[in-house]
DNA sequence: CTTTGTGCAAATTCTTTGCACCAAA
DNA sequence: TTTGGTGCAAAGAATTTGCACAAAG
């Protein structure tokens, strides 16, 4: 079943977004794949469906999601920025070999004590190692 | 007293690299401000009293300080890199409304249990919110 | 109609690289 | 004389912007 588009669709109307067709795929793109793809992956893989799709759109929509707060923005990687769909409460790990991104699951984000009068609206930590594959 | 320049001097040298003057001047300035800057921002600073310097100096020793260890790299603002010569346990925070970017002190980091075979070399934490002055 | 989204190409911005010169070992 | 650091300008890569056209209400 491909109650995804439909997904899709809603996430966006919840946040206040118009969906339109590219909208919907980049929406789509992120809620199936776990990948924390860049916006030239994400530009890469939906071409070939979706050939009049300019590259542009794709970064338009990824900053309107992450204004809305649809997505978050992950930074994890200094050159390109990386997108995830999942907001559930989870930290990121780099693995300094492959490269790849992966998600670790946490109860709940840690959040230190912050002086008074400063207030925090999000949070991410980031871990750089080597994983599973690569320690061998 | 100008122990600091010293200081710079020694910082690098535990690290195996060899102490030039743009160099000493790229930690001293780092060690000096604790202001996360950009590697425009260092450039920008040093060029007056040191109008020889390149940008690609300062670019190649932030590489090179990032990558023995000396310097942090934090990407908590998507545009620039920014760098810190503390390397004393702390968090950053960044101020959505005027940029700020400010350190949190933190008894020990928070590093989650990770799954069996990962093994994690460093992590940062992120916190974005308003500070003090811009919750007035 | 009026508004908003899209595609394209050009422009910007940040960072890296190639190469010639210089200084130190 | 070999090695490594620096400066400069050019190249490169990621992202944004301007503008004209298309789509939708």
């Amino acid at each position: 079943m491909d109650g995804i588009k439909i997904l899709a669709k809603e996430r966006l109307e919840l946040h206040g977004i118009k969906p339109s067709m590219q909208r919907m795929a980049v929406m789509e793109y992120l809620i199936t794949h776990r990948t924390h793809p860049t916006a030239e992956m994400i530009f890469t893989d939906l071409y070939p469906e979706m050939p009049t799709l300019s590259k542009a759109t794709v970064y338009n929509t990824l900053n309107l999601l992450v204004e809305r707060g649809v997505v978050r923005l992950i930074t994890i990687e200094e050159k390109n920025a990386r997108y995830d769909a999942c907001m559930d409460p989870h930290i990121h790990f780099r693995c300094r070999n492959c490269g790849a991104i992966l998600d670790i699951d946490v109860e709940k984000h840690w959040i230190p004590d912050m002086p008074a009068g400063m207030s925090v609206d999000m949070s991410e930590t980031y871990c750089i190692g080597r994983c599973t594959k690569c320690n061998n």
